[in-house]
DNA sequence: TATTTTGGTTTATAACATAAACTAGTTTAC
DNA sequence: GTAAACTAGTTTATGTTATAAACCAAAATA
């Protein structure tokens, strides 16, 4: 009746980065910072638990001088995403 | 963009509880526990705080000599989850 | 009458989300 | 050129949450 929601999923800010990554190539963290509205410092510690999840990419370059985190979604993490879409279609569908 | 999602609701086990709620009159304690398939105190710690929120009704009763739980959802509780699943479609419909 | 079962509640603990504080360097203003 | 403010984050601390474990009272069962 209920499968289980992934936990790594199931919270606010790491599901509107997922939902942000699944239709771009890459996204740079400051952009997904305006995009979710959510604090750096919050933020940081979401990506990486994406991160070590393998549900996203995490690539740190230079912009000039200036630091650039710049991530991107995994196969694992495209299929995490629908797994978690479709699981919790069976809790929102009456 | 992303609209909040009402914390009371964003937890799988409150979700369920609301998800069966909706479809039905009113359900017994033993009967959403089956349902969700989760433990009874983690059931009876998720219903009071629906309770607290006005999202559903318990009333305290006895079948026979043996105490029932019976559970229904109000009107607040309706509107809330239709409100949860409007903003949750903003995460999911990439 | 001892044990198990029913129908829960309360309490303790571990995980989680978040904000606040911090770091390291860069740009701007004086 | 140096102080102040800004950029781009990370780390740490704290409060909240979910969950399991322990508990309770009564009833049913062996």
């Amino acid at each position: 009746m209920f499968n289980d929601l992934d936990p790594l999923l199931h919270s606010q800010l790491r599901l509107a980065v997922m939902s942000l990554l699944i239709s771009v190539e890459s996204a740079e963290f400051t952009f997904l910072k305006e995009k979710t509205k959510s604090t750096a410092g919050n933020l940081s510690v979401q990506l990486d638990k994406l991160s070590e999840a393998g549900y996203i990419q995490i690539v740190k370059s230079f912009r000039g001088k200036k630091p650039l985190t710049t991530c991107s979604i995994t196969k694992k993490g495209i299929k995490a995403f629908e797994d978690y879409v479709n699981n919790l279609k069976q809790y929102i569908n009456k």
